[in-house]
DNA sequence: GAGATAATAATCGTATACGATCGCAGTCAT
DNA sequence: ATGACTGCGATCGTATACGATTATTATCTC
């Protein structure tokens, strides 16, 4: 594993942790400093990062965590669920004990917050599909949503609504019946990212940089 | 623009032109001198491209045009049906004149090559969705299947076997009909990729690196 | 004291520099 | 002649260095 891969990872994980909130900037030599490096690999880290729309560059101003619209919310929930649904149809005849384990295992994890519980319990119900690039797409959206949804679940006080939907989901994966959870996954999408953007249209509509 | 924008276009741009052959390995510093630009933004750019897949880093030994195995080609098709369908969805009751004529344009286009053309047709009716995330993933599927794409055409002797599908598309679009729109893509997407999956399996049976 | 302007400090972007690694050519021993 | 070894050239990865740009503080004027 290379630096760059080092560093990167160090980035999605803290986006997936939602520590870095939209608008964050992030400083170059601060982050080299703190892990050892130049500057040089980890540039060459925030460019992959932007390069997959989480992190967005200005010039001479660095690169920062993007603030996202309405519309690109609702964009990201449309492509999460296209994708999605294709790598679940995939990844359930493939299924083995271990992936369905590994995602028991993320719901019940109470060592993650929130969105990282949630992105683990889906991943592990993906891999299986060995769809590379799909699988990186899909975390993508997620590593973009994360700080909303770290928002407004906040908003909420804390709680995790989709907790039940997830056992279902689970329980249809364990069958091997793939229509079933085709549908539990739509409409597990729809509701979770449907609350999402209306908290954002809310604060959009207030004028908040959230 | 930035100078790793600029790099990272060029570098785009050859590959959707089929300029660069699978496993093409590429030099940093012939590329930095070629655009009269050290190395940094060089690298830059090649991480940009190796985060979307569309370069593959080995330590030590660079970036490199990666070879596509059939299973990745089935996924980049699937991944690429599904998006695009939801993208021609949103683009469709937003379309312009200007698209349109765009889209008829990059028909007939001779001064572009075949893989140019196609990609170009395509974003034409996709870019009044507005989707800037979704436009990047499909433009990378599209350049990532390009090279082969290339290889296909040639070993038929250069003819662009789905003009009259590409037209017929754009009569749904003028017409404003969603629906058929979305029919006429989906099995244009998938007579399109399976001839050329077809014609990747033949080359790995044969062991062939294409 | 408030606002505008100048000086200073932070930060960015990229060129240069250099050690590390890889691949190949030439040499030697068998 | 063939196979292993050594040395050199090419290429990579990253640290350092520096000019350019942006932010911040200090100073001056009204």
């Amino acid at each position: 594993m290379s630096t760059v891969d080092r560093v990167e990872r160090v980035v999605i994980d803290d986006l997936l942790r939602g520590a870095l909130a939209p608008g964050t900037r992030i400083r170059q030599d601060v982050l080299a400093d703190q892990l050892g490096v130049s500057k040089i690999p980890v540039r060459e880290a925030l460019q992959r990062l932007s390069a997959l729309g989480l992190l967005h560059f200005e010039t001479n101003r660095g690169a920062a965590v993007p603030t996202l619209s309405v519309a690109e919310a609702i964009e990201n929930s449309v492509l999460r669920k296209s994708i999605e649904v294709e790598i679940l149809r995939q990844a359930i005849p493939n299924m083995s004990i271990v992936d369905l384990a590994e995602a028991e295992l993320a719901l019940g994890n109470a060592e993650l917050g929130v969105t990282e519980s949630n992105w683990a319990f889906h991943r592990a119900l993906y891999q299986a599909s060995g769809w590379t690039r799909g699988l990186a797409m899909v975390e993508i959206l997620h590593a973009a949503m994360a700080p909303y949804v770290l928002l407004y679940i906040e908003s909420l006080g804390g709680a995790e609504p989709s907790e039940s939907e997830h056992r279902e989901l689970l329980a249809a994966c364990r069958e091997g019946d793939v229509e079933r959870a085709v549908r539990l996954l739509t409409s597990h999408l729809a509701e979770a990212s449907s609350a999402v953007i209306d908290f954002l249209s809310m604060n959009e509509a207030r004028g908040d940089d959230v």
